[in-house]
RNA sequence: CGGGAUGUAGCACAGUUGGUAGCGCGCUGCGUUCGGGACGCAGAGGUCAGGUGUUCGAGUCACCUCAUCCCGACCA
């Protein structure tokens, strides 16, 4: 049966985010930590979610003119020294494949590696894949006409982290990479712009949560890309998620893996390349940007179950009796691609039904029993904001499918909201380290250099997120908030993820 | 890899000066309940992380190993 209640007593977001968040995820059944060091079962309904962000996304980038494709799990060792900042940037976090073979233990029980196995070249576990790929972009890639190369892949990585959150960081995560070749830089670096919207779109309108595109700072900057792009979203604890990332690599990679076309002239040039990947942490942004103490909050758009229906009855047939009258309205509904489910469970009580579909973030509950029947209505309550209304059965589907919209429309708004709350102009440094401590987006002037954002970074723990391109936007002449040099817009610093 | 802590039932924990294992939740069965997380009764479930030592006797004391968590460094 494996019933799964929040204890109140330890899922008070106010008193400690990170364990409200644990608790979160393990209770509503969307994953739980595995046998493996740092590593995470993606439960059934967690992986649902998944799926339904994976088929949004994977729409969108078929959309935009890119396939899918599938490349190796291991890479060779020699490929990763290649470009030599990013091998600087992953070096310390990869898992290596050594041997190929296991023997039993000639001193005993169990088996043991055989050192006879040892592999010639190790092979490095995929951190990301850009080594590999063009690796073998070298050979798809003669002319001109072969551009551009515009793939994605829907893959598992592994990055050693020492430290592991389940969603937010873990050994092993599932995400897509863009991989990107083009003949021109102009036209990489279109496309580095053009993934960073759909993710800003996607983020925004299914996941409901507000974001800013920007920049990265050459300190947060992708080993071996010229420029990174970013949506940076906030969560409820005021600190900031790097939801995805877009990277225009210039020619860092054809140029170590020498990947040349020739171009109409039939001169030899090197390719320009981009990177973009969104990952599993998406869904760990969702728990921590929407859910409350009473569970999650899932936007309609990506919930797996959109209505749960709970009867009230008594005895058997009272139960055949609700269910034939909740049918009537189920079928219509799923003729409106609203997802459906009928709770005919009669082991477990209706008020612990209702604590449980709350606790897993359905955005509507649909409640009848013998009264409705007689009535011809429905009790319809909704999740974000905890309201009841009675509907007669003959307005439900047209109420059902607004409600929908409406609470995709108000979580966006209650997100952004506290977005707007937590977001301040901050311009001096005593200033700073008092307001940093509250949480949330500052609004700064930063001079410019790596230098100044290392020193902020080791005082208050706070990064550059990101410089802005769209929302927070603040093009003015000011001066930095550490060094007071001049600066001509300002950047958001925050504590992040 | 530094600093701190913790390993006892599926989960969360208690366990006194060393004396042979407990509570709560969950699980199983029966009954009464059932429009917001019900209750009663009866059950099942443990190599107390592992090892060595001290002792008549170790969950408890000492040492070692392993694992996990938190704080740093690293990071989607």
């Amino acid at each position: 049966m494996g019933k799964q209640v929040i204890n109140k007593e330890v899922t008070n977001k106010e008193e400690n985010y990170s364990k409200w968040y644990n608790d979160l995820v393990v209770k509503a059944g969307l994953a739980e930590s595995s046998a493996v060091r740092g590593c995470m079962v993606i439960k059934p309904y967690g992986y649902a979610i998944w799926e339904k962000m994976k088929a949004i996304l994977d729409k969108m980038f078929k959309e935009t003119g890119h396939q899918n494709a599938y490349f190796p799990l291991f890479i060779p060792k020699s490929f990763f020294s290649k470009e030599a900042e990013h091998v600087a940037g992953f070096a310390k976090e990869c898992a290596v494949v050594t041997h190929h073979r296991l023997m039993n233990n000639p001193d005993g029980d169990g088996v043991v590696v055989d050192p006879s196995a040892k592999l010639e070249e190790e092979l490095i576990v995929r951190p990301t894949s850009e080594t590999i790929i063009w690796n073998t972009y070298k050979n798809w890639i003669k002319s001109y006409r072969d551009l551009p190369i515009l793939c994605n892949q829907w893959a598992n990585v592994v990055r050693w982290e020492m430290r592991t959150r389940l969603f937010l960081r873990t050994t092993e995560f599932l995400w897509q990479e863009g991989h990107t070749a083009h003949a021109t830089s102009q036209e990489a670096i279109e496309e580095t712009q053009r993934m960073v919207d759909v993710y800003a779109k996607f983020v925004r309108e299914y996941m409901a949560i507000p974001v800013v595109i920007g920049h990265k700072s050459p300190n947060e900057r992708f080993a071996g890309a010229l420029d990174t792009l970013c949506i940076e979203a906030m969560m409820q604890d005021g600190k900031a998620l790097q939801a995805g990332t877009s990277h225009f690599l210039g020619q860092n990679f054809a140029k170590a893996f020498d990947v040349k076309y020739a171009n109409k002239k039939g001169e030899l040039e090197y390719v320009w390349a981009t990177s973009w990947g969104v990952s599993t942490r998406l869904i760990g942004a969702l728990i921590m940007a929407h859910s409350d103490d009473n569970g999650l909050v899932l936007p309609p758009e990506l919930a797996p179950i959109q209505v749960v229906m709970v009867p009230i009855y008594k005895g058997e047939e009272g139960l055949d009796a609700v269910v034939e009258y909740f049918n009537v309205v189920a079928d219509q509904l799923k003729k409106e691609n609203i997802s459906i489910k009928i709770d005919t469970r009669d082991y477990i009580r209706t008020g612990y039904k209702f604590a449980e579909w709350e606790l897993k973030g359905v955005p509507i509950r649909i409640v009848a029993g013998p009264r409705d029947m007689e009535n011809g209505t429905f009790e319809i309550a909704r999740r974000d904001n905890s309201t009841k209304e009675i509907v007669s059965k003959d307005n439900v589907v047209e109420y059902i499918k607004n409600l929908l919209t409406d609470i995709q429309k108000n979580i966006y708004k209650k997100a952004y909201d506290f977005r707007a709350n937590n977001t301040r102009k901050v311009d001096t440094w005593e200033e700073f380290k008092v307001e940093i401590e509250k949480g949330g987006f500052l609004l700064c002037h930063w001079d410019g250099t790596p230098e100044t954002e290392e020193k902020i970074k080791q005082e208050t723990k706070a990064t550059i997120r990101c410089i802005p391109m769209d929302s927070f936007i603040v093009k003015e002449e000011g001066k930095c908030v550490y060094s007071g040099k001049p600066s001509k817009q300002r950047v958001i610093f925050a504590r992040s993820y």
